[in-house]
DNA sequence: TATAATAACAGTAATCATTACTGATTTTTT
DNA sequence: AAAAAATCAGTAATGATTACTGTTATTATA
């Protein structure tokens, strides 16, 4: 099934690529709602899912959060999420630090390991910042 | 709100214990049902989340599986996930190589780290041994 | 040991994110 | 320009989980 070109899937990729808080499709759909009204949220979904299966994407599924999230960053990386307010924060870690993650891991297991899904969870400075008040 | 006993508890609560593979609600519900012919699926879910919450049992949201996990271990452990047979395996690590998994995703970081969640995916060694027949 | 207080129950309805369906509309190809 | 096919908007369905309700089991009190 070949893609073909949708102004609204143009308009869901251009907003995510403006993005670096990891939206929700339900607040990617009230954005581009504002210059399509008559979007619908199920159009959104798909074209997400799409344009993550054609590795155009990320689609993010934090257990923590139990809503999935989405990123124009498709390069490898690891995310904060704050218990405070929900925000999905990009973190960056030494480049290799956890390049041998997946290597040490198979030492002790009899499987095939083929990727790994490592997040971490605190209060953000925001949040911090709001409670010392 | 004190805890006050219930056999349905108690059978939850015992089933847990002899599994190692990190039943899902559904499963605990249809096991504990040989018992209690009566019992509900609310009546899982309720008592599950209340051991979770008094720290008696551990649950797991995996978000490369969407459904929750549940673990009569307690002790942080990390875990594999088959993208085959969606199993959940215990999956032992030297004991330090990620104690200081937080303290050095701390060092890039501006907000407050209080903790992480680390699991594997691949193929386990019986949906291995499945595919090369 | 009766009884009063209340947590827990079974059964069922509601929730919420996400996916599937359907007839109409765009986009692309011929 | 017209045919073929992907995409759409709108809506219904799904599936895991939670909330509600009148009844029952457990615990505390007299």
């Amino acid at each position: 099934m070949t893609m073909k070109y949708s102004r609204q899937r143009a308009a869901i990729l251009s907003y995510l690529q403006s993005r670096k808080d990891h939206p929700t499709a339900e607040s990617i759909y009230l954005s581009v709602k504002e210059e399509f009204p008559n979007i619908s949220l199920g159009t959104v979904y798909r074209n997400l899912n799409q344009l993550a299966e054609a590795g155009m994407i990320a689609k993010h599924s934090f257990g923590a959060l139990g809503i999935d999230r989405f990123d124009y960053n498709t390069s490898p990386h690891y995310h904060f999420i704050c218990n405070c307010c929900n925000a999905v924060i990009d973190l960056p870690l030494e480049n290799d630090a956890f390049s041998v993650i997946d290597v040490q891991a198979s030492e002790g297991f009899d499987g095939l390991i083929r990727e790994h899904c490592l997040y971490f969870c605190g209060m953000c400075k925001n949040c911090l910042n709001r409670q010392a008040e």
